[in-house]
DNA sequence: AACGTTACTGGAAACGTTTCCAAAAATATG
DNA sequence: CATATTTTTGGAAACGTTTCCAGTAACGTT
């Protein structure tokens, strides 16, 4: 494995030269160059990160710490992420945490013992403060809708992602839209200050602009990353509320559980329940029917927090929050409420 | 940051005897190294990868290649890898490569450019030669099948998987057993050199076993990493080969998409055509009817691919051949062949 | 021709570890 | 108690970069 200091006797110049050349220093004559990088070429050089690391004092790593990681919604994200690190010369560490554990903690613990550069949440939650981003200790985006709440420290940190509460507000409109007026909702893990949050306001939203009282009892919650205790926890909902017309999802994976117990109670889609979630997973392409769904644009995601977090970086830029807009993925799954139930 | 050089000027001692104390060397008295790790905790320590790795002359790095990552499938194995690296002290580094991809060659490229220690490839080929292995540069792993092939070299490598032939042998008999013979394949990508090929073989064996010839028109190539084309393709196979009655799909998310197909096809499962495929995910609990699949130890995979890794690359332990089992996860995909096809 | 610029180059220190070797201290042996 | 042995410690070099500072060479200007 060929050095600098190789080149350097290789070329009989001095290693500050060769150095000055692999980094496109501009004090540097056309024709030593020329030698350094044939030299370069001919020896099959490359770069010891670990030494420019420890020269430089930094990493050219980011963080991508994702809870959830089963979820298939996050996977086109992750690739996306990879992607864009690789291209714009960083290397993208991923990190998977569980259902309960604290980012934060996790984060910064991770930031010191691998000093990465910046940090890519998924799946996290929506109100980081100043205290939190100075804990992690480097710059971080989070996916997750963070804007308007006047008391939250937007500039501490970046966002991209869409508007939780708008989107979910939508998607139950749509199904008001068809005459629902019985809508379950269907949440994943604690509901307090997460994406699942935002999502059940727009669906108190869209039942409040509607004139629909909320009814706590068709409200479910689950454990996301376990499919088999959501099909029972969705299971014993539609036993107890006979009476749900509509179930709103808030991503795909839950929809497809939804689905499933809808089968297994004997009841059919759409004409006994209505199903609408927000995702986009490929997977959804091939329910029967198929999953209609406000799908996300996954591998935007990924690539814009990139994106941010890099000019953060190399050009100290300010932190912004990026809110992109989900495309309507027409399927089967949604249709006018039945007669029956309309009495 | 407080670094070895803090500890030792604040407890009076050498570096070197600081280095000894966090490394665990032997040769240091009680006291001693009593007093440098209370300074440790004091200060703050966090160890400098960059440094160490530098002395060292290595990194903590094992490359994670996958091929086709947007299968779900691989997701649970990403995590397991993740996690056992994380507990023996290594970092895995995720590389996902496109389905034309060489591994070998990318392969190679990160281990040099990320200075991995060691690899491990998740949907690459079966048949790697020590020309590869020596091409990579770093001890790998490989989860695909590999063994009982004369022509391998076997010791240049490892690897971690199911066997692919037997299993597919396995779950075409079943479909034979049900009294099928029409028994379609769904494959994905290239059939050469793959799992995809390992699982072909398979299913011929069961095929001939019973006496029924190999039908090409009942072989069915796909494109894995999208959905729609999948669908298509096989929408479009169903409806030229009417006879079919039982399809074998070497992976879940196939036996997903043949689903809808059929479905598209207004047939039905399993009273038309009977479902059966290798794999696993959480997904394909929710499908209806639920899927049978021979399901894999996906987190096994993951665990056992590092182990080896792992002991190769700190106890110099020779190259070695994992084999684990599939279990029938029954479902409802599967029925008795249909009276009218049997005539 | 002397000088001041500018363009380029080399030397050396620094980054934070590990590890070899030698020295010092502690302990055992006669 | 002197010596031999073992245990523990310190000093210094090394890992491969980057970068600051000083120095040389080339060049134009008066």
């Amino acid at each position: 494995m060929a050095t600098i200091k190789d080149i350097a006797s290789y070329c009989n110049v001095a290693v500050s030269t060769v150095s000055r050349v692999l980094n496109n220093h501009p004090d540097v004559s056309a024709d030593t160059r020329e030698k350094v990088l044939e030299a370069a070429r001919r020896l099959h050089y490359v770069p010891n990160n670990s030494a420019r690391d420890l020269a430089l004092q930094q990493t050219d790593s980011i963080g991508l710490v994702v809870r959830g990681a089963e979820n298939p919604f996050f996977m086109p994200i992750i690739r996306a992420v990879e992607k864009s690190c690789e291209e714009k010369g960083y290397t993208m560490v991923l990190h998977q945490i569980s259902a309960d554990a604290d980012e934060v903690e996790e984060g910064a613990r991770l930031v010191t013992s691998k000093r990465l550069k910046g940090l890519i949440l998924l799946g996290g939650r929506y109100d980081y403060t100043h205290e939190d981003a100075s804990a992690f200790g480097a710059p971080f985006v989070c996916c997750t809708y963070t804007n308007h709440f006047g008391d939250l420290d937007l500039d501490a940190y970046s966002s991209v992602s869409i508007d939780d509460k708008a989107e979910a507000c939508r998607a139950v409109k749509m199904l008001i839209d068809k005459g629902h007026t019985k809508i379950a909702i269907l949440l994943d893990a604690a509901r307090d200050r997460s994406v699942s949050e935002r999502r059940f306001r727009g669906y108190c939203e869209a039942l409040a602009e509607a004139g629909i009282p909320l009814d706590e009892g068709l409200v479910c919650e689950t454990v996301d990353d376990d499919m088999e205790s959501a099909l029972e926890r969705i299971e014993s909902l539609i036993v107890e509320r006979p009476d749900i017309t509509a179930i709103f999802a808030i991503t795909d994976t839950l929809a497809i559980a939804a689905m499933k117990a809808v089968d297994n109670a004997g009841r059919s889609i759409p004409s006994d329940i209505s199903i609408i979630s927000i995702g986009g997973i490929a997977m959804s392409l091939c329910t029967t029917p198929t999953l209609t769904t406000l799908a996300q644009p996954q591998a935007l995601i990924g690539e814009k927090a990139v994106e941010i977090l890099v000019d953060v970086l190399e050009k100290a830029a300010p932190n912004s929050h990026i809110r992109l807009e989900t495309t309507l993925r027409p399927g089967g799954t949604v249709g006018q409420v039945h007669s029956g139930d309309l009495a």
